[in-house]
DNA sequence: TAAACTGTAATAATGAATTTATAATTTGTA
DNA sequence: TACAAATTATAAATTCATTATTACAGTTTA
């Protein structure tokens, strides 16, 4: 479930906001100033937030330039003066998108969702390393554009070695980066791991020899 | 050509909102009072209604509610008092936009179009998705113009599928897409269903093979 | 109340993980 | 250099887990 920070000193347009978010399956967290926002930021990760512009104790411009020293949170301005400067301000300040008062909750709602499916649409974002593209929602890995055709645990081995390249693991190590249930098996059944992944990285890309032996410790990956 | 109903007792000003509409190629009706504007709507369906909050006879505010028991006619709601919390409940009571008086008409018929074509939009439009056409209001699903018959949990299925292809599901992220409500089914009714609808797909298109099986995961959608 | 849909359970089939056995390699040392 | 011990590689066999299928029971809907 998403979660939505509001940040509005209005109490009654604050709670239509929230009973639309409720109804939309959005859990929402309410502050009526600034004050304590951004320490509830760190902790709480929202998933994005929606920002008066007109805070009783602190500018919300400075409030959205400090959340953005330390977080990518989606923010939406929320203002009454829609006053074109304003607003170019606001997203100089690195906001994701502005509303202006008056304005009809349903419209919130819907800006809140269309900013989520953008910044969603940012994590899909397979991870690079060197020529290996390593996708979590397709659970696949590509070598040079060529999908390697993997077993799960051939994905997290390989997904294991890339986040660490240069880096010597031993066979418990790999166990335990491998199974987050602790369950426990044979160092050969490593090895066999390591043999079949080999197989498959030199089948896509011969010339290449990734993964390394090193003799009485285990294994490492060079890129 | 669109049709719109105009319930506002303040004769002058409903004749000019009547002659720019008619300029702008819509048919007006007007009624003065709320009296018999339930039974009008209920047998001439207007395209959209332009509803005053303060009438001499009824409450606007009862008799938006009144009308959304049969209709999800667009309504925009007129009012003089610009009081924030009227115009927040007025949307909560299912209107879809609001003006102010005074307000110019031209205004006035630029919002009517502007919810007649997002009510538009919100209608008809298929979303396509490659040789897939997903629409909502049929829940139906074409495949190259060929509509599946699908049931209800394989039509959010294939849904789900379309919106993400390539994503791997594990089976909770598939019940969770499928069933809003958390109830809590076994894991083989996934199964069971994407086989359903894996026979339909075949049936449909036999070369082609969308759904793939990802062992230890889950499935996944390939276009 | 019949038809369609959905959920469950049992079984079969498949594919992956692990083990086993054996060969090959590395290493230290005589 | 040769050789034994330790370590690693590989292939085959086995075990185990997951998935597919089938059949049927329960539920909803027209």
């Amino acid at each position: 479930m998403k979660h939505v920070l509001i940040v509005e000193d209005e109490k009654k347009l604050a709670d239509v906001l929230i009973a639309y978010l409720n109804q939309n399956q959005f859990k929402v967290t309410h502050f009526e100033s600034g004050s304590d926002v951004v320490d509830w930021v760190k902790t709480n990760q929202p998933n994005i937030i929606l920002l008066d512009l007109m805070l009783p104790d602190i500018n919300g411009k400075d409030l959205c330039k400090e959340i953005r020293q330390f977080s990518m949170v989606p923010i939406i301005m929320v203002t009454a003066m829609i006053d074109e400067i304003d607003r170019l301000i606001g997203l100089e300040l690195g906001a994701d998108d502005y509303v202006c008062k008056p304005f009809s909750p349903k419209e919130v709602v819907a800006r809140v969702k269309a900013v989520l499916r953008r910044s969603e649409g940012d994590l899909n974002q397979a991870e690079v390393y060197d020529a290996f593209e390593v996708n979590d929602q397709t659970y696949s890995i590509k070598l040079h554009q060529d999908r390697l055709d993997l077993t799960p645990v051939e994905f997290r081995l390989l997904k294991m070695f890339l986040q660490s390249p240069g880096r010597v693991f031993n066979r418990d190590q790999i166990l335990n980066n491998i199974f987050e249930d602790g369950r426990i098996v044979l160092d050969r059944t490593v090895d066999t791991h390591v043999k079949n992944l080999r197989h498959k990285l030199k089948t896509a890309s011969p010339e290449h020899d990734y993964i390394r032996s090193v003799y009485g410790i285990g294994y490492s990956f060079e890129l």
